[in-house]
DNA sequence: ACAATAAGACCGACTGGTCGGTCTTATTGT
DNA sequence: ACAATAAGACCGACCAGTCGGTCTTATTGT
């Protein structure tokens, strides 16, 4: 891959970030970028071509700060705890690569109804986290770890809204105090669901 | 107040609810009001005049939804129950009027770096909200129906982010069922904080 | 009662400017 | 010399907003 065209991707997963596709306009991308439409068009077809390219690096940043680790751990609630404290940690409050929060919500939000073919590509990502999330909760549950009356679809599903809720509220006021508090008491929920006798 | 103007805010919601204040366009506001330029400039001094008439509006139905016979109830943690019940079967569903969804939650992720004195607006309502569920599980702590022990500034920031998230995910989704669950482990949730002895 | 006057609701052509995208031309590296 | 790369003039569509003007309705004077 060429300087620029990775450069064009970078500045552009910055952009997306703080205004959205959308509201991003290519000579803000060219801008930020130092280069021209011919540059920009000799690297991409469209701008829409540019975006799905913009998703696959977002997604790679979001494995590589987020699933930190996390092979080292055997015990799956441990597993999510860790990954809870990525998430907080390393993922929301890299501003380097997100600026403007996190580019999945936003990309969400204003293409679900505008560009359906678009925030499709998105909202695999949500699902397969869930799925992640459900998996671990599973295995929890299978080895005793998790109390067996827990309905794990049911948890799952909160975990997530909660994930979600905290990302959209950091992204409004910007407030780490209130991030950590958020993300605290799901992982204190985690505990609370454990079986009176601990098995590990 | 006049019959058009009355139809173009109530059109103009539907629309910003589906794409946002930003990617709706004069020209399709004009189209769904059945009106004209002139007809519109009539009324509204510019397109943010009418951002501010809509949010007016927009928080007039979400409180008539979610407080809907909260007043009837006494105990503080029922009537944090019946609010979640509101939002999740009366507001989130109200298709008439966010045909795609909660409107705040789009203003702000769309607005927060590009129109901060627009967003800026919405987030009162948030903070709004907040101080409503904190005010009402202090409440609940104060008279002994929520255990001794629990942070309430962490609880609300749970609940709040749980709302958030499961809001955000019906967007995506539009999954009843999803969203049931996410609202009622947060009901559940709520009756695990409840000390061993009920007081009530 | 009735015409003169004023108010303002509404229309749509038009403005300057920006959008994403194309195409020709110039520069660069080998 | 030649291909890869970059530059930017240019295109039609659309943007929010303006403005001259029409038409309906209410108020006024006599």
């Amino acid at each position: 891959m060429s300087n620029l065209k990775a450069k064009i991707i970078h500045e552009s997963l910055r952009l997306f970030s703080l205004k959205g596709f959308l509201s991003t306009s290519m000579s803000q991308i060219l801008e930020a970028s130092g280069t021209s439409k011919g540059g920009f068009y000799n690297h991409f077809k469209s701008k829409e071509e540019l975006f799905f390219q913009v998703l696959d690096e977002a997604r790679n940043i979001w494995r590589e700060k987020n699933l930190s680790g996390l092979d080292e751990i055997d015990n799956p609630i441990e597993k999510i705890k860790r990954f809870l404290e990525n998430f907080r940690d390393l993922y929301l409050k890299d501003a380097e690569n997100f600026p403007g929060g996190c580019i999945f919500i936003t990309f969400s939000v204003e293409l679900s109804d505008l560009r359906p073919h678009l925030s499709r590509e998105v909202n695999k990502g949500f699902i397969g986290l869930k799925h992640l999330l459900k998996r671990l909760l599973d295995a929890a549950k299978e080895s005793g770890r998790l109390s067996d009356d827990v309905d794990t679809r049911a948890i799952t599903e909160m975990l997530f809204a909660g994930m979600l809720g905290a990302t959209v509220m950091y992204g409004v006021d910007k407030s780490d105090a209130n991030l950590d508090r958020s993300i605290n008491t799901l992982i204190d929920y985690l505990d609370k669901m454990k079986p009176l006798k601990e098995v590990s």
